[in-house]
DNA sequence: CTGAAAGCGCTTACAG
DNA sequence: CTGAAAGCGCTTACAG
């Protein structure tokens, strides 16, 4: 017999009522639980249950009750360990609240992202959590998502109208982590530092050199321009930049990367010119990915624990279910300095 | 206004029908794209959809119709970048054919893995992608996923009876792999090779040492049974293992890694005790994980494109869904050798 | 404590 | 080409 042959339709409750002798509505309210149904009664209910095989039906049950029991989670870049361990928090934690996660993976493209939120809407998810492709934009996002159900938009900023708040927002302390990573950096002795990677235009990157500017400006230190260094957020490109740190005399001693991969291109493009990273020159990371503490010299880095904040992201889109009117939420999430070897003191001048 | 305020209820077909005065059938009909409906009236129709913001219903659609229109997709370790790639090559694969992905992340807990399949299930999958936490039984799956939805289990074997196909398989070929890595360094002109990490009764471990065995015996290299060294199949412990590669004389003078996380492991080990991994021991990994690359000395080792098996699991699972009849199907995917500078010939004896 | 009836938002023969 | 009616598998007042 093979077992993809449906021998026999799913049963259902009316299946159940007719085998024990009771009505459907009997039925429901055993499998929902409810102290109305004698003992006995009960018993037979659920033995027909167990020997029929009966799988409740929750699509046709949310129907009736109009409710839902899903909520989307749509991720820029799941192949990244970041965002996979962002899913991995956020997925614990709705299924313990009993609720399935449907999930959208956008790779970084707006065009995809409205099509997967398009789609994901129509399955009537109770909220979705968005962590948003670059470029993508509110009015686009809403648009598909409507207005009747609950967004909390994770990581980078949507484009918003003035003063609108349509949605939950969670972001980690970009600015906070930036400022510690500089400062800790001053504190080993460093003056020229140069914030290296990203794109200007993009939110995170503008929080996090703002704490670089915030730290280097309460220690007295100035910054050259030269030394904001703009490059795409990988590995690649950010070796390729390293050039452009010693392009003005004097060069700085030091870089805050944008994130890690950033950091670990940089010390690749460091080494190929002659240059240890760690040693004479320093610098630091951003997320720490679980290649920072292994690669050479590990990173310091700034740690902001993706399981949690997907845990985080689930709490919050679940107590917005629970309170509709109450205003838009900015949860702000902390992160924590981790030195490693990479952030030495300057080497002599 | 608070957007979160349901101010109307949604927007129903009815509602539609009412604002343009026709049935809800005709509206159903334009909606299902049905030639029938005449192109005025359907344009009307139209309109009225746009002007309302209609959201289709695909949920109370597939109750009706007797559909499903998602897939399960319940993965043991999403942490882990090999199974968020596959992750997101399932859900890209799925999503192009029409499919939601609703997703569960195990945490290699058989116990929860089953209480995600009978959360699952619940909702109505068409069908389930499964990669198995590690100690799960085919018996509690199928009691959990019953006769009715097709099952794909991927990566490791689900212990089945004898014979009973009762789901299709999709595996990387793990003895292959294993014999292109030991073949390697045999022509770097290794004598001595061991296996090393990976727990004996997994069955990727039992494959993978199948290959490399079959290689030693082809080449008329002696196996030394001292050389199949035991460990967890992570960083850590393989680095603790490190030693018992030396315990005998003579030591082997490389080894073939059970995966890329033990061969970083051992590579630790290795500058542990003074040794040089790629200069006076030899090894190779399993998996080309992104840190393979970028590791002092880079891994040798065998790539499996886990984005492709992801697809390749969604076309296979479609596949079925269109054919319930046909016998089940045992799939294995290629692999290859990517030789890096890990894999050193041996140093003058 | 239990049952009959209506209805969630769709689709689909069946008439006309 | 369009509409009236029944029904997917559940739940929930409402009677009794």
């Amino acid at each position: 017999m093979s077992r993809n042959t449906p021998q026999r339709r799913k049963v259902t409750l009316a299946d159940i009522a007719q085998g024990c002798d009771v009505s459907r509505a009997t039925v429901s309210l055993v499998l929902r639980g409810s102290p109305l149904v004698n003992s006995a009664t009960r018993a037979r209910v659920e033995a027909e249950l167990k020997r029929q095989g009966y799988v409740y039906n929750r699509a046709a049950a949310n129907l009736r009750r109009r409710t839902s029991s899903s909520i989307g989670l749509v991720i820029n870049d799941l192949g990244n360990p970041f965002f996979a361990e962002f899913a991995a928090g956020a997925d614990e934690a709705l299924a313990s609240a009993g609720y399935v996660t449907l999930l959208g993976n956008t790779g970084e493209s707006p065009v995809r992202q409205q099509a997967v939120l398009n789609s994901l809407i129509e399955h009537g998810p109770a909220g979705i959590i968005l962590s948003p492709a670059e470029g993508s934009e509110g009015d686009q996002v809403l648009a598909a998502v409507g207005m009747h159900t609950p967004l909390l938009v994770f990581n980078r900023e949507l484009p918003d109208e003035e003063g609108a708040h349509r949605w939950d927002t969670l972001e980690m302390d970009n600015e906070h982590g930036a400022r510690l990573a500089t400062e800790h950096l001053i504190s080993l002795g460093h003056q020229r530092i140069a914030f290296f990677g990203g794109h200007r235009d993009s939110s995170s990157v503008e929080q996090r050199r703002r704490g670089y500017a915030g730290a280097m400006r309460d220690a007295g230190l100035k910054v050259d321009p030269a030394w904001l260094i703009e490059s795409a957020p990988t590995r690649l490109e950010a070796a390729r930049q390293t050039g452009a740190l010693f392009a003005r005399d004097p060069a700085p001693t030091a870089a805050v990367c944008y994130n890690d991969a950033v950091a670990l291109g940089l010390m690749l493009g460091l080494t190929k010119r002659g240059r240890r990273p760690g040693e004479d020159f320093a610098l630091t990371g951003f997320d720490d990915v679980a290649e920072a503490s292994v690669c050479v010299p590990p990173l310091t880095t700034i740690a902001v624990d993706p399981r949690g904040l997907g845990r985080r992201s689930a709490e919050l889109i679940l107590e917005r279910l629970g309170n509709p009117e109450t205003e838009a939420a900015y949860t702000i999430a902390p992160v924590r300095l981790v030195v490693r070897e990479s952030s030495c003191p300057p080497s002599s001048p």
